[in-house]
DNA sequence: ATTGGTACCGATACCGGTATCGGTACCAGT
DNA sequence: ACTGGTACCGATACCGGTATCGGTACCAAT
């Protein structure tokens, strides 16, 4: 099988040497409009496909961005990644993805593997990297973000929000709503860092005010409606006159509803249920129910942006920060209140 | 900044050339225990990192396939992409993905890049790639597989389920099931060709058992709960008699149940509601929607099986071809049958 | 005619690995 | 002592591009 054909073949055929070529193609200086042309010409001819293996080798810099985000069934992350690749769309910078499934071990085999590619500049999720992923990071010479948590130990840029926070405030918004009787439903907490951040941001505030968890229940895997609404069904058969549910997230919050509605409860008024993400499904559930927007793909649009500047330029400590502040929406629950 | 230590560092350290401290650390044959000893602690110590470029530049071989799916968005790549993963996992293969947006220009510029990495296989969504993108591919010189839909010209490798068989089956079922008056929604159908497919199924199979569909509706912008609520809300509201819908994929059907619960009619006695893909979350709503399910992560899966068997050895034409029968379910309406 | 500047071009030396091939050392067999 | 085989090692030549630097041609200014 022929193998591909070469900028040496390219500049054969143009009738220049394999530099004119090279300059041409790369739209560089110091080449006549005629040269260029015919080597435009013939590289078109015999479908000439730049190696970027040889690019990259010889220049010393790749237009790869290593992206590792723990999951891709939770449409949070395909934002985020939308996200990144509208930020980085007219760079010539090119994303690669990978997918940690929560898993440190497997993103440190992720990290390995991303580097010896030698990318421009990395985007992690959370802090929950391995020391030696760390290690890794540090000694890569690259610009390197952390997305979504502002709660840890930066290595070098940093977009996200507070969970802590947002769990607070979504505690504080249901007190001051009104409710008193609250319970928690979650799933995969031992995995899901953030998710925890929530709900202990969320016991915290619930303290504060002297009140406290009356019942949680947990289950495994990740979010699932089916989930959802199986905990609720457990959690309302108790009898323990819940009057609010706080969930890990959109998702086990919608089954929640469902559940809810199967028992014959009205939500908001008998039961506020409330979930995180601000997901659009939300908008198609017969109730709105309440839940806090993360700006996820403003993070991820940022992220990419300071990360660019970051190769660029050398940037402060501050510029490397970018907290965002989550909305807290009560849905429907807010119009009774 | 000093930059990243190289082979010959590792070897001046381990106080051999580097041509060993490469075989050492590939665990190549010809070197003694002693040597690779030394050469492990030695990369070790100073942190090395190979360097895939100059790797695949040299041996003419990457460790690269390339993944192009629509749409992250939309649950079902999700899962394709981590059949693929699962697949590929022992492989020492690694996948990289991109995201078409459904858009073949889009496509194109992403297999150019790809391939301009000089990846060891190829894997496609669907048959729409534009006449260039098939000739680059055609081109590459490696194996290439188009996932996901059957009906279409193969490039090399095949392994899907056929929409149109999806949509007539589906509408075989409900009119054994005794429906008459169909209508269906779905949502971009210019760009979702497999969902037009299903849809053409549909009503030709409507059309053999002479009937035909009563309305049709879309909408812009791609699966959501709340247009598949919106657009049904809609043609309830036409009083058109419906006693089922087909609805381009699960999410808008959800949409659809809600819409249907709003209005006050029976779901599935009043009124038939189908979806497309089997998708996770039906299992948490109310209703057992009617639903094809989508072996999607055995598509994903299979597919790169294929491939990697491909990139060994040479494969006859009907082990390059997968076809996948769609399961069809009819959820509640079954049992009410 | 000489000088200087500009525009353009190509030879050469890498980038950081691997393929290849020709050693050297050492031991077994005769 | 000589031969042949095995185990191991390193020099060298690439892979396919780009950085660099030193030309050559040509024109304007002196």
């Amino acid at each position: 099988m022929r193998s591909k054909p070469t900028l040496v073949e390219v500049a054969a055929l143009a009738g220049v040497s394999k530099m004119t070529a090279s300059r041409a193609l790369r739209g560089a200086a110091d080449v006549s409009e005629k040269n260029v042309e015919k080597v435009l010409r013939a590289s078109e001819q015999i479908g000439y496909v730049t190696n970027h293996l040889a690019t990259s080798l010889s220049s010393r810099t790749t237009n790869l961005i290593g992206v590792i985000v723990p999951s891709l069934s939770n449409v949070v992350f395909a934002e985020v990644l939308a996200g990144i690749s509208d930020a980085i769309r007219d760079s010539g910078k090119q994303p690669v993805f990978g997918v940690s499934d929560y898993d440190a071990e497997v993103e440190k085999g992720i990290i390995r593997d991303m580097l010896s590619w030698r990318p421009a500049g990395m985007i992690v999720t959370g802090f929950e990297q391995s020391l030696q992923s760390v290690k890794l990071l540090e000694g890569a010479g690259i610009p390197v973000a952390q997305i979504m948590d502002v709660d840890g130990d930066v290595i070098d840029i940093n977009v996200g929000l507070s969970h802590i926070d947002a769990g607070r405030g979504m505690a504080r918004a249901l007190i001051d709503h009104g409710r008193s009787r609250f319970a928690y439903i979650g799933s995969a907490l031992e995995k899901d860092i953030r998710a925890r951040k929530r709900m202990e941001g969320f016991r915290e505030e619930l303290h504060r005010a002297g009140l406290e968890l009356v019942d949680v229940k947990t289950g495994p895997g990740f979010s699932s409606l089916a989930l959802g609404r199986e905990l609720t069904l457990q959690m309302l058969g108790e009898e323990r006159d819940i009057d609010c549910i706080y969930y890990s997230n959109d998702d086990l919050a919608a089954g929640g509803l469902f559940a809810a509605m199967a028992a014959g409860l009205k939500v908001p008024e008998d039961l506020v249920i409330a979930g995180f993400n601000g997901l659009e499904f939300l908008e198609g559930l017969p109730v709105r129910l309440a839940t806090t927007r993360s700006p996820r793909r403003q993070i991820g649009f940022e992220a990419a942006r300071v990360l660019l500047e970051a190769m660029e330029g050398a940037l402060s400590l501050e510029e490397r920060r970018l907290i965002f502040r989550p909305e807290i929406d009560l849905g429907d629950a807010l119009a009774k209140a």
